[in-house]
DNA sequence: TTAGGCCGTCCTATCAGAAGGTAGGGCCAT
DNA sequence: ATGGCCCTACCTTCTGATAGGACGGCCTAA
């Protein structure tokens, strides 16, 4: 379904998401993406005539690809606390072998104000996804008895949300990957039943 | 002691200050600045050699003003619970009224990779300067009978930030000042004993 | 008192390089 | 022979930065 994309098209996105983890919105170019793939500017502008698409584009990809496993996750096998336990140890794991050191749009979202509108709608767009999923998660996980929380399981899907985010920052600020996991070990165990 | 500023390069920094919060270390420019000021660019440059120069006295400025809040707080008047429902309610006002949108160094540890060496150490030094005071509020707050919490007061300060920061984002991400400060809100509670 | 020099501030003018983007052509597989 | 892909060759605008000069305030020496 999203496989719209040719190899180099997709080989361009992966890169810019790669360069937008490290250093943001403003923190690439056409420039860097044509030497780390020794192709020319022009040719990237054929794959994405304008940057606000090829973003959008990395943006929608990772979309998709949560989207996608998360729809494998809700096959009924996993229960709701190992669906958070795999969640966070994708993050943990993804952040520790660096090839994934932060999340796309949590960097983007760190300079909304400055973004393209239509930038900044695929952002909060990816936000809307991931507290859609672990709302219901969390209400999931409260009927089958195995999670316990005071609130709504929207409202503690936003704390949970918050604290990967907090935790993936704080990973980045104090240069610690294990970081990531020590705090969120605790987030974790407080909503054991 | 921080005065050593004139009172155009403390405009300057202030300036520099606010474009940063909303977009990163590349999402403004000595133009952007020179425009707002009505200044020209080559002004900046004589207050402000080099861009890093710049970004870095508007981080050590931030933290001058931490140390000076901090300061002001510790001289036992005010108990440790106070001290840190003071922090976080200093930063749901600024995030309400949009005159801080967001922590300054926050938003440039979202992109540190890719800072220039010098300001990733300053960004890195707030970090430090604030996981500091928070450890020795908590371990107050302990001392006092007033506070509870697992583990030591280094690894709960490193939780409590992270909290900040990412209730921060979510703020940001989902366009609600509000947001702020009902995912703070629980955190706190756990605190008290 | 005032002439001289100096310093800090801000200016105009200019630069090299990087940014995002366009026009148009060649090559190759269908 | 058409369409997709990638190229060379440009263009414009922005970016951070420099050189050098104008102006004013301030201190000092005559």
């Amino acid at each position: 379904m999203n496989r719209q994309y040719s190899d180099t098209a997709g080989k361009l996105v992966a890169g810019a998401a790669d360069l937008i983890m490290r250093g943001g919105y403003n923190g690439f170019s056409y420039a860097d993406l044509a030497e780390r793939f020794a192709i020319r500017k022009a040719s990237i502008h054929h794959h994405f005539p304008s940057k606000t698409d090829l973003v959008i584009a990395a943006i929608d990809q990772a979309r998709a690809a949560t989207r996608a496993q998360v729809a494998q996750l809700q096959d009924g096998t996993v229960d709701a606390m190992d669906q958070l336990l795999r969640y966070t140890g994708f993050w943990q794991s993804c952040i520790t072998d660096q090839s994934m050191p932060f999340c796309l749009a949590g960097v983007l979202a760190a300079e909304l104000p400055s973004l393209p509108p239509d930038v900044a709608a695929a952002v909060r767009g990816h936000f809307s996804d991931l507290a859609g999923w672990m709302k219901q998660v969390l209400a999931q996980g409260r009927a089958q008895g195995t999670m316990r929380f005071a609130g709504t399981p929207g409202e503690e899907a936003e704390r949970f949300i918050a604290a990967v985010y907090g935790a993936m920052l704080a990973a980045r600020a104090f240069d610690d990957p294990a970081r990531f996991g020590a705090i969120l070990a605790p987030c974790v165990d407080r909503l054991r039943a």
